[in-house]
DNA sequence: ACCGTGACCTAGG
DNA sequence: TCCTAGGCCACGG
């Protein structure tokens, strides 16, 4: 494949789009599946874009299951509120048995080496 | 066209 | 195990 530039953003929309209800993700792990491990931060400086797609932003978190971007949801809990909302408990922004309801695409959708 | 910024990640000490 | 530093690439000013 070629091109890919065009076509980040929208594939890191369709892969969030895939994220099961009551599950989460990491940008790294989008970026993985996509090739683009080492470009982790496009991930989430598309999600910034992902508010004029039905994109489920507030199921896409950092490595460590913290709530980075809460911050660019309205009010101040919101993607606390979401995600709570779909069964995931959060604690100071940290979500709770994070390795549980973590969803890796790549083991899901298949990993492309 | 150059520079700074950013919802990150990995590696090394 | 915690902290620091570097790399990544797109976008706005």
């Amino acid at each position: 494949m070629a091109k890919r530039t065009q076509h980040f953003y929208d594939d890191v929309y369709a892969v969030a789009q895939q994220i099961p209800y009551g599950r989460v993700t990491s940008y790294g792990a989008i970026a993985r599946y996509l090739g683009l491990a080492r470009s982790a931060r496009m991930v989430g400086y598309a999600m910034t874009n992902s508010h004029s797609k039905e994109v489920p932003a507030h199921r896409v978190v950092n490595r460590k299951g913290l709530l980075t971007g809460k911050h660019h949801f309205e009010g101040t809990n919101l993607m606390q509120q979401l995600l709570e909302n779909e069964g995931i408990t959060v604690i100071a922004n940290q979500i709770q048995d994070f390795g549980t309801v973590f969803w890796d695409p790549s083991e899901a959708l298949g990993v492309r080496d």
